[in-house]
DNA sequence: GCATTTTTTGTAATCGATTACATTTATTCG
DNA sequence: CGAATAAATGTAATCGATTACAAAAAATGC
């Protein structure tokens, strides 16, 4: 009867390492090879009860933990994945990443966190860190780099593209479809009678930006009304360029009577420079926002919004990329879910009277 | 003169797995051996100019990219730590992660991110992530677990509380003097005239909302205040508590003329539920909060809080995390920074007349 | 009981970069 | 110029788990 005390467990620290317990040892202590305790860690029904009883205790005693970089390196992978954010500090895409980590987690992933800060040169380091075998794949919530580049990136390893997505290309994407959210938005306002309807827009760059503003100058045509191009202004989906722009608007010698932000921080920033102007909101200046943050349904006046499915984003996204890794056939690469408008007080909707 | 071709580096698929330049091939192309390669990448000024250009040339021209794993595993180092958050949504340690992450990428540091879900059994797994060197350290910015666990991990692995600590403990920690926070917050309440105070506190189990708790109890005891138990009532630091409970202090016979919440989405969720229930904001009912998060300075009325130097709390955990990987002595292992009580609407102040 | 099949275990190569040590090449100096 | 020293490069072991293949042990069948 051999007894292991913890002085032999923790034994030489030299120079801080601690020496760790390795496979090899758990292997001498339990009599068997090395193979064998791999074994039972990986496929212990081809290892016989009793061999793998003894080495499970032997494991126990020693109090053995797998090193996983050894393992990383001889299986060539990591078992984390990448997931890059343009801001980490923005409530929509904290939503979206708890998805992602839902599902990352059920099938063994990690997750790795990039936080581009909005700046492409760092999207492109991130591209390498996955390059140089970091993690074994990629999903974008973010993709300002240039096509070809993400396309060919995409064409050696596992990526996905979420929210954002690049216009005809291969790439596996999940989104909602921004034109058509945007275009019920203003459909909306429209519905409510408004006429002089102004445009918050993201930065043109980003092709969300684009549909969103492409679904407002939609609804403007059918319904045969005029864009007014002082009323279109460029934001860059920040409270502070929300507050800014609608402070420009409400200097204006016809200012709208409805705004549609192409995101709920912008549109609570306006909302909040059109009070502070002397408009109400709803009754002078209705407000409609997009993504559905969560403060929009606290604000007052609570925001309508078109909803985005964050958490089904995060798990669908993650879903393709798990998909790519195992190296299986993606019957549609494009996923497109459902968005839906929610009707709250900044248009004027009352659930209850107050 | 020899063309590498695309179709030579880009080579077999097999499996899907993309066959990766590696180092030798980019010795064998420059004509010297590995170690140079090696030593190109690692320590160039002990090689010579020449061969150094040559073999940046060969590296370039294969588009050679090192494997990382195969060099953590020869190293025994990940160059990524692991940070584990309660809760991801909460904007509050978004905030601290972005301080985090900027000294990490200064350093060369990958971000892991655990995300708990205020779930202790989470909290052991990641223990163990750290044990199997899936990173070279751990900042904790909650630590449900039993002092014993951590303290006797953290004397084999580098760690760092942040927000969080243990009583009486030697783990290096980075937070504000939560006690005084709370009791500043307290005493600015009484000395506008309120003495029925009520506190809606965090959960018992985190010394965080003890200390909070007890600032709250401080603060009435200098005063000679009598706090009435009926008005401390126990949340979860979620918005939905701190509206629930308000609800509860509303249907009170004698409810309280102000409310000390043990953070900012509690405090919102009171302000809220207060509104609802008919009292105003802060003439019926004055409202402090805790933390000083984003929305509490757009929120109407603008929330009175403790606001905490997230930005460097991340980064102060980051440089005491960097110094225990890096075995440097730390000349203080407990790190106090200054809150700040911030005055605005919920508790009466107004900046400006509107 | 012995040949055959099946199950269990062991042996040793392997993954790719790093690095201690050995060797070669260049430089310095009397 | 040649010895001594310094600089540059090469050789080969190494990190720890996995796994193809070989070998041994156990089970099966006649």
């Amino acid at each position: 009867m051999k007894t292991i005390t913890r002085i032999d467990q923790i034994f030489l620290i030299t120079r801080g390492i601690k020496k760790m317990v390795k496979m090899s040892d758990v292997a001498k202590l339990a009599e068997v090879s090395n193979a064998t305790v791999s074994r039972v860690l990986s496929s212990p029904e081809n290892v016989r009860e009793e061999t793998r009883k003894r080495v499970l205790e032997s494991i126990k005693e020693l109090n053995y933990q797998p090193n996983t970089i050894a393992r990383s390196f001889r299986k060539m992978e990591t078992k984390s994945i990448l997931v890059i954010v343009p801001d980490v500090t923005n409530q929509f895409f904290s939503e979206v990443l708890r998805g992602i980590e839902q599902k990352a987690g059920e099938n063994g992933y990690q997750v790795l966190l990039g936080n581009s800060n909005n700046d492409v040169e760092k999207e492109y380091d991130f591209l390498n860190q996955l390059r140089q075998r970091q993690a074994d794949g990629m999903i974008l919530l973010t993709a300002r780099m240039k096509q070809e580049v993400i396309e060919e990136f995409s064409e050696d390893f596992p990526v996905v593209l979420a929210c954002e997505y690049k216009e005809g290309s291969s790439i596996p994407t999940v989104s909602i479809d921004n034109i058509s959210g945007a275009r019920k938005a203003t459909e909306h306002l429209i519905n409510l009678g408004h006429k002089r309807i102004a445009h918050l827009s993201g930065p043109m760059e980003v092709i969300l930006s684009r549909d969103r503003l492409k679904g407002y100058h939609q609804a403007m045509l059918r319904n045969e009304l005029e864009t007014d191009s002082v009323l279109v202004q460029e934001g860059d989906y920040s409270y502070e360029a929300g507050y800014n722009l609608m402070n420009k608007l409400c200097a204006l010698e016809e200012p709208p009577t409805a705004v549609f932000a192409a995101n709920d921080e912008m549109a609570i920033g306006a909302i909040k420079a059109a009070k502070e102007n002397f408009f109400r909101v709803p009754e002078d200046i209705a407000v409609v926002g997009f993504d559905d943050i969560k403060i929009s349904s606290i604000f007052e006046p609570s925001l309508t919004t078109v909803s985005q499915p964050k958490l089904e984003i995060g798990e669908k996204a993650m879903e393709l990329l798990l998909k790519q890794m195992n190296f299986e056939e993606l019957n549609r690469k494009q996923i497109v879910l459902e968005d839906k408008l929610i009707l709250r007080q900044s248009c004027g909707f009352n659930k209850k009277k107050k």
